[in-house]
DNA sequence: CATAAATTTGCATAGCTATGCAAGCAATCT
DNA sequence: AGATTGCTTGCATAGCTATGCAAATTTATG
């Protein structure tokens, strides 16, 4: 194994090609000014001693370090959040944006995290299934670092967040419910403090009121074996519901599979089942899951391109982004007449699309 | 919003505690020389200035970034790696290291983002479910830049590799599904230029041509939809499968789905499966998968070990590890008689327990 | 108390690149 | 030719922390 060899750096380049340093580092410097020949020079000489410019060292001249920090959760438990992740990093990559990766559990402070990623100087934070003290969102926004949040909503307006209109999407879910002709209704939630847990099930709860309905509530813990129990739970009620709304999909499935496989009941005659966010399995042919789809890249495209925008614009108001979803129309509630499965149903353009789904 | 301020830097907090750059410095710096009255001075003066040590000037001078970078594919399509990155990015962070991320995809070529977490000079690259070209390799190691892979086994001696043992997790399989008298085998792969996936496929034929038999072959392209198809193709054969086993649990569950829901096939009382990995999915009472468990906490706990040691020791030998994998019996196999559900059997250290899957 | 030993402190510099500025140069125009 | 303009280039320095070394201070020892 060869022993450690210290980097070339700029200078012993600029030595091999006869240049000054500048001119080393103008050379790797997109729209720098320098001579056509002497960035072949240089080039060259950088070939010939392996050199490769020092980020760290540029992030301290430039006082930009090109990297965005990104705190995620849930990233095992809900297939919705790799997927959030794979797409983040995908786009900050693309726009030449390094990705510093912080994995939370739940019950983890976010604040002794934060600090982590200041030192650092990253150019901006991203949040997903995390959500921020008010006390860090001020020295964030003291040095100057934007923050956006995402699938969170946020009380206070130092950060932007970007969401799911998780409201209407509650209510969707309950008129689909209710035009099919159900009448025992129930909400599996995911937490009592998530905003898209809350949300959700004030939307539906709103809307069932309104016709003079009121769910049952039971606590799924947002994982695939807390809403299977919870299915159990709500078949022991002497009413037992006909129409099942989950906070999110992997939620939805338990659900479906505690219906098939613990209850005995066909899904969708005996009880409709609906979901949240559309993942991957929802469409599996074993789940075939009618969801609200969250339309995970354009909210992603909006995240990204906002914390972009506020790092280079040194100075923009936060934005806070409500994105409409889709009602995915498959075979786990019943239809309303008129409506046949494989329908994507969207609020946002007012339309209506056969999509393969 | 606040205009963006500059952040206080070490000579500033200096000039306010009426002490040296380097005191403020050491203040930081834990088993530096420095007296304890003179840090509280400093850790006063910085908290009112709001302080924090620059990461990137103190990686420029020590030569160390504290950052570890990671690449990794399929965390879209194979809950298995979202597993994986969840505890690799636990276990560095808790041991003092970032974490840089790229997310890559199948066609990508690994060429093009190993110097960007070269320019950053991280001090050791993880890569998962990718593989490295020799040219690459060979740059690590002239850097000094140790590499290690993670669930790929590797041709040349420049990068540790962990991997499970895959042949003898294949064979493992072919024994039990004998044991249980099938006769007619397949294997579904995930890819015909993966070590995994060969691996497990030569040790699953070996041991099945020791007695005589040879399985069919079908392609399941590592995904649940590809193995679905694969599953279907499968049982058009005219001397169709009573026994699969696939590379991956992903694929085991669309080779189930598709048995039950496409072929009104009986698990396992028409056609058995086993899977590989045991992610979470493969214990869910709709599934019950048994799988050849790869220990991902023990193979974790030794690759970072191995890369943080390989970091600190300066010159340390790469090296190759397999780790062997668990039987995990539940109930999509038949079982042979004298083995009931809930058993995991480990060739390792040759016991058998039976623990709650 | 004098001396040795140990601890603490500040000085000066390394680590590497980017960039404002002034100087050098070549090309263009009158 | 002389003047003007526009490119290129190098110089010098900023950006921030860590650390070897020598000096200064404190503590321990006889």
């Amino acid at each position: 194994m060869a022993e450690r060899k210290a980097n070339a750096n700029s200078t012993q380049v600029a030595k091999l090609a006869g240049v000054s340093q500048s001119a080393v580092s103008r050379a790797f410097t997109p729209g720098a000014s320098i001579a056509e020949s002497t960035r072949r020079k240089v080039l060259q000489a950088a070939r010939k001693l392996g050199y490769q410019p020092n980020a760290i060292a540029r992030s301290l001249s430039t006082k930009r370090s090109k990297m965005i920090g990104i705190v995620i959760a849930n990233v095992t438990t809900n297939p919705f959040y790799p997927e959030v992740l794979d797409a983040l990093s995908r786009q900050f990559q693309q726009r030449g944006q390094r990705v510093m990766l912080f994995v939370v559990t739940r019950d983890q402070n976010l604040d002794d995290i934060l600090p982590q990623l200041l030192e650092y100087r990253v150019d901006g934070i991203l949040l997903t299934a995390a959500t921020l003290s008010s006390a860090m969102a001020h020295e964030c926004a003291r040095l100057g670092v934007p923050v956006t949040l995402f699938n969170r909503s946020v009380p206070d307006a130092h950060a932007s967040s970007f969401c799911c209109d998780n409201i209407e999407g509650g209510r969707m879910a309950a008129r689909l419910f209710m035009k099919s002709g159900h009448h025992q209704f129930a909400f599996v939630a995911g937490s009592h403090d998530t905003s898209t847990s809350l949300e959700r099930e004030r939307g539906f709860r709103e809307e069932l009121n309104q016709h003079g309905f009121e769910p049952f509530i039971e606590m799924g813990k947002f994982s695939y074996q807390g809403a299977f129990e919870a299915a159990r739970r709500l078949m022991q009620l002497p009413k037992s519901p006909d129409a099942v709304f989950c906070a999110n999909d992997i939620m939805a499935i338990g659900v479906l599979d505690a219906l098939r496989y613990a209850e005995q009941k066909k899904v969708p005659e005996d009880v409709s089942v609906i979901g949240f966010d559309d993942i991957p399995m929802a469409s599996w042919p074993s789940y075939n899951l009618t969801t609200i789809r969250q339309p995970i890249e354009r909210m992603i495209d909006s995240a990204v391109n906002d914390l972009l925008d506020r790092i280079n614009q040194d100075i923009m108001y936060p934005k806070q982004e409500l994105v409409p979803g889709d009602l995915v129309v498959r075979s786990s509630a019943k239809l309303p007449s008129g409506l046949s499965s494989g329908w994507v149903i969207s609020t946002s353009e007012n339309r209506s699309e056969n999509r393969n789904v």
